[in-house]
RNA sequence: GGGUAGGUGCCCGAGUGGUUAAAGGGGGCGGACUGUAAAUCCGUUGCGUUUGCUACGAUGGUUCGAAUCCAUCCCUGCCCA
């Protein structure tokens, strides 16, 4: 018997958006230790904020001492899982999603312990490539009927745009995964986020169809903002995990920026923050819940990305914030500006994307340069402009860079 | 394969020979207000800035001039087989 059972956790953070059979699953998790699956399709190069939640379910299951199988989809990639999606995905190379694969590989062992045959790491491409188009129709195809699989709601979206066979088939492949997951490792559960219900579903249905096991589908809700919209999305696309693509300090400030209203969704879903805690954060009203954004931005970022990256992204936001201090602003190192006209400079730098932009943040009073608003287009670096060696670029309201020559 | 409707800027969506870098909305960005929030309001939103360049699926053509007309091709929806 467990001391306490994960499903009740989920229950009580949010996380559970459907499940398969409520009553048993909870019985069956309090009881014993169970194997079970998620699948990630290697679709970038990095995994991002949506992955996590999918990750923490992961990992508060394995600190329940359930079994965790990390899926990733080489195999499943290579089809693109039109799930909930208006669009094609664009069909990717074998070596990019290889690459894909391997970099998933690398951010989910940093949050799931691996060690001892704590969790097992898979990857579909092994079995679905080697498969049969003729086996596969039999072993599998058969188990399908085609007017169930158009009635499933993840292909409503779709129906304006058109869906390929190829990506019709996407939920064949899943559904086998399970089968196969099932027959190796006796896995039996299928977690995901519920944009993956449909798929779940006719794994559990295929399990059972083929071999009379009974096994689970669990779904965890998907991170969305109180009005429905996606969270995660940022200027530059997704928010990822991966700390090139998205540094720290910007993956701490998302987290310290977002609605009063998501904050405890946010702090149940990202953290381990205790319950009562997170209750007591997110009751807080007015400016009191900045205090609850910084607790929050702190403990995604360093779940994501280490104490030391989210001590320092903290201390930076509070220094540039709070008052001057620039120690720990995002630099860039620029030899030679001096001489140079800044708006050739920031774009070298990446710091505006276009010279057009950047006119046009002096023209609405957007740029500043040591705590002075630029006012000239032309304007070209001095001396004098880097007091200390650096200089203070301020990019609307809440965006710093330190130029470094 | 046949019929038919389409492919426009980040997205949706007007435009159907010139004043159209292209209405409107969404999103983004900047400003005001604030709490590094939301809502609201205002501005802005291809690139380079000396009347320049690139852009309306692709390639050719007609024309002083086309996103708008013609031809071919590619792609998609719907209906029929």
């Amino acid at each position: 018997m467990l001391a306490e059972n994960v499903f009740d956790t989920l229950k009580e953070r949010g996380f559970i958006a459907q499940c398969t059979d409520e009553e048993i699953v909870r019985k069956m998790l309090g009881e014993k230790s169970v194997t079970f699956y998620i699948g990630f399709d290697p679709t970038a190069d990095s995994l991002h904020a949506g992955h996590f939640i999918a990750l923490m379910v992961m990992a508060h299951m394995q600190r329940a001492g359930h079994r965790p199988i990390c899926l990733v989809g080489g195999g499943t990639g290579t089809i693109g899982d039109p799930s909930g999606r208006s669009d094609l995905r664009k069909v990717m190379t074998d070596e990019i999603i290889e690459h894909n694969c391997e970099c998933f590989k690398k951010q989910i062992a940093r949050f799931i312990d691996f060690s001892d045959g704590k969790a097992l790491m898979v990857n579909n491409g092994d079995w679905l490539r080697k498969l049969g188009y003729i086996e596969l129709l039999r072993e599998v195809g058969a188990n399908f009927t085609v007017n169930r699989m158009l009635a499933a709601e993840c292909y409503k979206q779709r129906w304006e745009k058109g869906l390929t066979f190829l990506e019709f088939n996407y939920m064949v492949m899943q559904a086998y995964d399970f089968y196969k997951l099932n027959a190796d490792y006796n896995c039996e559960m299928e977690l995901g986020g519920d944009d993956q219900w449909s798929n779940i579903i006719a794994g559990v249905e295929l399990v059972r169809r083929k071999t009379g096991r009974n096994v689970f589908g669990l779904t965890n809700k998907l991170l969305t903002k109180s009005d429905g919209s996606k969270m995660g999305k940022t200027a530059g696309g997704a928010l990822w995990l991966d700390a090139e693509k998205v540094s720290p300090y910007d993956f701490y400030q998302y987290w310290r920026n977002i609605d009063d209203a998501d904050v405890k969704t946010c702090l149940s879903l990202l953290t381990f923050l205790p319950m009562d805690e997170v209750n007591r954060l997110s009751n807080l009203k007015d400016a009191e819940i900045n205090e609850a954004k910084k607790i929050l931005a702190y403990e995604v970022t360093k779940l994501v990305h280490g104490k030391n990256s989210a001590d320092a992204a903290a201390k930076s936001a509070a220094e540039i914030f709070g008052g001057q201090g620039s120690e720990n602003m995002p630099s860039v190192e620029i030899s030679d500006a001096v001489g140079k006209k800044l708006l050739d400079v920031l774009a070298g730098a990446k710091i505006i994307e276009s010279k057009a932009e950047g006119r046009r943040l002096i023209a609405q009073n957007g740029l500043t340069l040591n705590d002075e608003k630029v006012t000239d287009v032309d304007y070209i670096f001095g001396e004098k402009d880097f007091p200390n060696g650096a200089a203070v670029i301020r990019k609307g309201k809440k965006k710093f860079y330190k130029l470094v020559i």
